[in-house]
DNA sequence: GCCTGTGAAAATGTTCACAGCA
DNA sequence: TGCTGTGAACATTTTCACAGGC
């Protein structure tokens, strides 16, 4: 009983791991569009994807019979299909906090014009951004956040302010009615029950891959892999592990790292494009 | 037989889910060392990073038995033998494909200084940024390409190009020997076995945002779920859909999209003012 | 008593393989 | 014949719950 009506045709229950996929799908569909191309095979739109046919099939299939047997599917009626699922056939009210250099990548990102999802305001505390026009928006100190958010009737918010002042920024655009959260801080962020957090973050990514490609050298140290508990640990090596950096208080508030290397400050992560 | 030795106590084979958070549990480790915590419980970590205490033994498990029952772990050894599992105890060298607004602000992300990682070379094609010096590093025209990657011996490459560039940069860094690709362009990159790609998304992220938001509202175009399959589909609702922005050639080469809303695109630009 | 490490159960996700419709 | 839609097998991941060491 997740939603209101009794279960239908394709179910309310989209898996998450399908929900991820659809817009990669969409974004297939949508070249396929560009190029002119009406109808579309699971395999192809697999290939293209990135995934196995079957995957795609299942995928689609929780959203209803949307191919022909023998035939496939049509694009502009998929296109249609995942976007009405997805949520795209309406407007998304998107806020960004923090002009720093990310800041300033994703506000001039394209991509948000991908339908969908309109910028409607940029915030950040220093008063040497405030006040700039960015891709056509006047930035505004974050005292104005909430009467903004109000206003606005932004539903997304997009943070991209240093790791120390990316838990105050989420507390507050929460607490102002945002209930989806898009995280580029290298933090962890807590949100009270209904709202939604996702993080984009690239030293996490990286670290992914560093593992995978010491893998294909020769396990963890390229190495012995370290047979008994105390093995090579020494209590010395624990400093040069030390230095850390992450969560580390930016001292100041809302100035994206990248200039000057403030004091053992760094971070603010990842991004997009 | 996936290593060469036969499988000691840790096992080589840590599941891709575990890998995925140890990032996160290092981050948080990084800062409690920072507080001068000197132990922690699986409770403690496991809030921190937002997860469940026993998902976070069994993931610790996979790495061998570094707790002490009744105490918890040791935050410095916890430390390094995460580091140590995910390769971070070695450097990485990167080089950073592409130097629009997204490729300024990952090259001056001092997140790479979480030691291991090493930013050796940017590159961009365009006559007007090479040359450029950006943090520290003077920007190299995309001829030289493989020769750098061969000389400083990269191995993750971080395309940051605009979606119609980056399968043909992809490749040219896949052919220069780098294994490891970290994609933040908007299209499917397609790689020879045994190359890793991880990709960093922003408008699917907000799509999968934008998913779980209506669902808080109410099911897909906020009105009947849809009952029959030719439902409420006009063909010309495909218009409404089709001027596509993503895979879109961006004509050049090299800029990064932002500055001129090129033909299509809509939304960003006009918005507000 | 407290907290780790882990079997076993449950849930989620993927792949196979084929029935059935166009 | 060709390709979708889907049961059923398989694989991975999460969660539970508790045995066992400190």
């Amino acid at each position: 009983m997740t939603r209101r009506h009794n279960r239908t045709r394709a179910d309310r229950g989209i898996p998450e791991a399908t929900v991820a996929r659809l817009p990669v799908y969409l974004r297939v569909l949508h070249s396929l569009q560009e190029r002119g191309v009406a109808t579309v095979s699971s395999e192809e739109l697999a290939a293209a994807a990135g995934v196995n046919s079957a995957k795609l099939r299942k995928d689609l299939s929780h959203l209803g019979s949307y191919g022909t047997r023998g035939v496939g599917y049509e694009v502009d009626y998929l296109v249609y299909q995942i976007s009405r699922e997805l949520g795209l056939t309406q407007d998304w009210v998107v806020a960004i906090i923090g002009v720093g250099n990310l800041g300033r990548a994703l506000a001039g990102y394209g991509g948000f014009a991908s339908r969908g999802f309109r910028v409607a305001a940029l915030f950040d505390s220093s008063p040497s951004v405030v006040g700039e026009r960015i891709s056509g928006l006047t930035v505004r100190h974050i005292d104005e956040l909430e009467s903004v958010i109000a206003e606005q009737g932004v539903s997304i918010a997009v943070i991209a302010t240093p790791a120390a002042a990316a838990q105050s920024m989420c507390d507050r655009v929460v607490a102002a009615g945002v209930t989806s959260v898009l995280n580029f801080a290298p933090v962890v962020l807590s949100v009270p029950e209904g709202v939604d957090v996702r993080k984009v973050d690239l030293s996490i990514e990286l670290q992914i891959l560093a593992f995978h490609e010491q893998r294909k050298a020769g396990g963890p140290g390229d190495a012995e892999p370290a047979e008994t508990a105390e093995e090579d640990w020494t209590g010395e090596m624990a400093d040069r592990l030390k230095t850390d950096p992450d969560a580390s208080a930016d001292a100041h508030g809302d100035r994206q790292e990248g200039e000057k290397p403030s004091g053992t400050s760094q971070y603010i992560e990842a991004v997009e494009a």
